[in-house]
DNA sequence: GTAACTACTTACCAAAAGTATACCAGTATA
DNA sequence: TATACTGGTATACTTTTGGTAAGTAGTTAC
């Protein structure tokens, strides 16, 4: 086979392709533990420190005790979120980053700074 | 009012909440556009250069013509996304990243690195 | 003539995601 | 005594999301 012109321009094609597909799965695999509307919101607010079950309830503003729960117990299980227990009165549980979840951060601050400029040009757009 | 320990602990605090609270704000400003299942999927791609209709449904492996359809819609009404309608026989359509659309760039880049990190992880554990 | 290509649209339906509300037990506060 | 705090769970409901299947219209290849 002769490498024509249009060779050197297939291999080229398939190389990108190849590397795009192998993004796209990388890309699944991040949104499987991410999705939903509240996951991200929940892990930026533990990036500023540990929280206690009401206070993340409060914090992230909207969110209901169930979904709250259910985020917290999927974000555990991916061990991005841990989970302790602690023998107050009344109980109070704290919820924290795992250094697992803290590799997160620059996902994290890359949307947040993509949606500060984002949204300085809606607000723009609208006025 | 004197300036006490605890004084300067809740500014910290309150300085702490308030930079969260605007995060919050930003991803949230962020997530309403790049929400769905097939959002980011459909930009990556196009990071990789233009497409036409058919070319972006089987390079983005499962999604059907009506989703296809319905998140470039959106995708254009946000101006993250050009279409061109060629007057080629049949009609070819072409979908491009605007210069705003590129901007997500890195957005894309990270969480397709920790994607990849996380795939990782995931697979060596289920061996 | 019929099948296949282009790029879609429409109507319908199922499942997932998210919300609202009430409730639990124990303690503290007004 | 009534309210609110702790961290949730249970149930029922609505909304959003996404998928299936079919149809549209014009052109080309077998």
């Amino acid at each position: 086979m002769k490498t024509t012109a249009k060779t050197f321009k297939n291999n080229r094609l398939t190389r990108e392709r190849s590397a795009c597909a192998y993004k796209l799965l990388a890309i699944n695999d991040a949104l499987d533990v991410l999705r939903g509307k509240w996951k991200i919101q929940i892990l930026n607010t533990l990036t500023f420190g540990k929280r206690r079950f009401k206070e993340l309830q409060r914090e992230v503003g909207g969110i209901t005790a169930k979904m709250l729960s259910k985020e917290l117990r999927e974000l555990e299980i991916n061990e991005l979120v841990r989970r302790t227990v602690h023998n107050t009165i009344p109980v109070t549980v704290e919820y924290e980053l795992t250094d697992y979840g803290m590799t997160l951060d620059k996902v994290i601050d890359e949307l947040a700074e993509w949606g500060m400029k984002h949204r300085k040009r809606i607000i723009k757009k609208s006025a």
